[in-house]
DNA sequence: TTGAAAGCGCTAACAA
DNA sequence: TTGTTAGCGCTTTCAA
């Protein structure tokens, strides 16, 4: 079989004696070719386990076969399951496109893992995991004329976007919870760095107008959930909204700890589900959405970026309510 | 800046108006050149932002530049964290050696993902992050010739492995628990599949000898956990072990639901340390591990496989043992 | 110490 | 429809 080194094209062309160049539109479908020296190559590959060298084919169509995948290194644990899911999705459409995918890790304004992909020429195009305010690697990308696209949704003018619909599913499970006669509901969130987060809280907003409501921001740690449910708690809320499955996770925590019932001394529902809160009973309230549909789509999109076809500026993905016994 | 395309060695040497194999052997540093002129070719790279295409470079040496990191890609919420850091160690060191990292997943018996970025010479070596009992990926990646590694231990001949040490870790703790007075202990343990589980099981029962044990094992979901800490409780055991974080924290959602008091009713350790563990009151006894370190070393390792040099068989990475209020 | 030139394996323009 | 050939951008003999 590996006797050595791999075949390349010109064995190929040897053995069938034909030129190369008849080898390569075989293969790769363009030019014009008889039916039956494309079939004729096509049957000797199959059985040849003969594999066109990506490096040679990539320096000579100045290309790498390679998207690269930008992710928080140090994230929070809970992203990590959404990250594990998306990136699924873009390598199982990377794949069909006879892509790869290289992964890179940015982190608290350091973006050199990003820079070093990009200059170094080792991605045809990028998929950034997540959006921040003040972008620097949204900044970075359009500078640099490299095809990207990001998951999540930003402000910033130009930029491909694929996103869950945030806003809407926030707000319908808002407004659900209001029908359902909530009176004083705190809303518990996360790091207000990201966009995400933002677009959560003003769902929730537009769903609960007219009702009383508390916000907690940046509860980014146990200790700071703790403080606010005690908070909400003790001020004769009904519900708690939480902006995600680990604040979820961390407010559950919190109302064992106060001895509070869920759903008779006070509803909880969260923006965000995921397996951390498949556990829990009463089972929780939660928006779901599926990031390996977000992951696929990113790269399909990606993938016409690279190949000059015109993408959607912005795509927004569904969601869906499921109501349990959190918020009964 | 990046008006249209890229310097290339020859838009160096042009302007430097040498030849660009003094340019190569500037960069490089392989074979003779004066300091003089290596220093000027590397001062007017510094400011020229030339960068070395990767394709041509790897087309010339036959090398890619890349490393694949392969790991599950349906895996438990909990190996997340662990396989987070161990890349971000991965990533840290490749960086080193001007490497990047391809990523695939593998999964339930379908290695294709692996086969695909070997095959398709995308890689110039392979890092496994997680090894079991008859796996596929090791027999097809000892098959393939290429250069790998293993981050796990594996029964197979040959092949290279980091690990930590699991079995000492679990030995010292359990025996640390034995001399706390411990006398009827349950082991409950996750998928017998791979390698980890039983070499914890293994270190257990070293250090548990003399003490009556109960073990279960292929306790994958909250019911199975439920059970099992249903049937340690009743029948009066006095300690828990959980092979991992989350079954521990499943092991201490049981308890909380049978109204068992850690440590009081019952003692609780966990030989894998996570954050997941992080929040519960009290503490959880347990072994913590550094994934970073765990990646760092693989890819190392991996490194010297790649460039000839000899690597060890087999690395056993440092433990710690933290002793919390769980087993007071 | 430096330069010229061949070659890595592929694609694509141009010829036949 | 097929073949010839000139690159893609780099490394590496071999000469100078």
């Amino acid at each position: 079989m590996d006797n050595g080194k791999a075949k390349t094209i010109d064995d190929v062309a040897r053995d069938l004696k034909i030129s190369k160049s008849t080898v390569s539109r075989a293969i790769s479908g363009k030019g014009r070719i008889s039916a039956d020296t494309r079939q004729k190559v096509l049957d000797y590959i199959e059985k040849s386990n003969y594999r066109p060298n990506p490096m040679a084919k990539g320096l000579s169509e100045s290309r790498t076969f390679n998207v690269g995948w930008v992710v928080p290194g140090n994230d929070y644990m809970t992203s990590l399951y959404f990250y594990q899911r998306c990136l699924q999705g873009v390598i199982n459409t990377a794949i069909k496109a006879d892509y790869d995918v290289l992964i890179t890790t940015i982190g608290e304004g350091d973006i050199s893992g990003l820079k070093r992909i990009t200059e170094n020429h080792k991605v045809d195009g990028v998929i950034l995991g997540r959006t921040l305010y003040k972008d620097a690697a949204i900044a970075y990308l359009k500078a640099s004329r490299l095809p990207f696209v990001v998951v999540g949704s930003t402000e910033e003018p130009g930029v491909i976007q694929v996103d869950n619909d945030h806003i809407s599913a926030c707000r319908e499970l808002a407004s659900i919870l209001k029908m359902k006669g909530v009176k004083k509901v705190a809303f518990i969130g996360g790091d207000t760095e990201l966009v995400v987060t933002d677009s959560r809280l003003r769902g929730f907003k537009e769903g609960m107008t007219g009702v009383r409501t508390q916000i907690y921001m940046d509860c980014d740690d146990y200790e700071k959930v703790k403080r606010s449910v005690t908070e909400t708690v003790s001020s004769g809320a009904d519900c708690i909204v939480c902006e995600d499955d680990r604040i979820c996770q961390m407010v559950m925590e919190s109302l064992k700890d106060l001895e509070v019932e869920v759903p008779s001394g006070i509803k909880v529902a969260s923006f965000y589900d995921s397996k951390l809160l498949e556990n829990y009973k009463p089972q929780i309230t939660a928006l779901k959405y599926d990031p390996l549909e977000l992951g696929m789509r990113a790269c399909e999109t990606l993938m016409d970026v690279i190949n000059g076809k015109k993408a959607e500026k912005r795509q927004l993905l569904g969601y869906e309510v499921t109501l349990k016994g959190s918020t009964q």
